[in-house]
DNA sequence: GCCAACGTTGGC
DNA sequence: GCCAACGTTGGC
């Protein structure tokens, strides 16, 4: 079984970077999301897979990389039992954030959820953008791991 | 700040 | 079960 990646979107007015980093290892839900495609993505979610932390609105930046810790459950912000999260932990930040523009500037990435369905906020990515994008962020070496 | 795109709600 | 009305997201 492989491993699977994704793209979660905030607002760094409500969570930023910062506040996910602060969590340490701790991590935190990834609560809030009231939409069902969004919702059903993190069910498909397992311990170990990874996720790129996307500032949307003024930012339009990929900053860093999230590990997920915790299965789909309930989210704690609904009484609405409909409504599921997964826990992220901050891994490690991009050393140079990767922008909108530079993503659709490529067409290798022109498939992207992020640039086909701008408005869904946790998202698939597949594993030959998973490493443009970490090669873009200055995690070539990396990907050796 | 605008508005297109999309999702949700609720009347029928 | 359809679809108009409405609300929200997020790029521009």
């Amino acid at each position: 079984m492989s491993k699977h990646f994704w793209l979660f979107k905030s607002e760094n007015s409500t969570w930023s970077w910062e506040d996910q980093v602060a969590q340490g290892d701790a991590g935190e839900e990834w609560d809030g999301v009231r939409n069902y495609q969004a919702r059903n993505f993190m069910r498909d979610m397992k311990v170990g897979d990874q996720g790129f932390f996307y500032l949307s609105q003024r930012d339009r930046l990929i900053v860093g990389i999230v590990e997920i810790i915790a299965e789909a459950h309930p989210d704690s912000t609904s009484d609405d039992r409909r409504w599921e999260c997964v826990d992220v932990k901050a891994i490690r930040s991009l050393p140079t954030p990767v922008s909108l523009d530079t993503i659709k500037a490529d067409p290798r990435l022109s498939e992207m959820v992020l640039v086909k369905n701008s408005r869904l906020s946790v998202q698939p990515v597949k594993e030959d953008e998973w490493h443009i994008v970490c090669e873009m962020g200055g995690l070539a070496s990396e990907l050796k791991k």
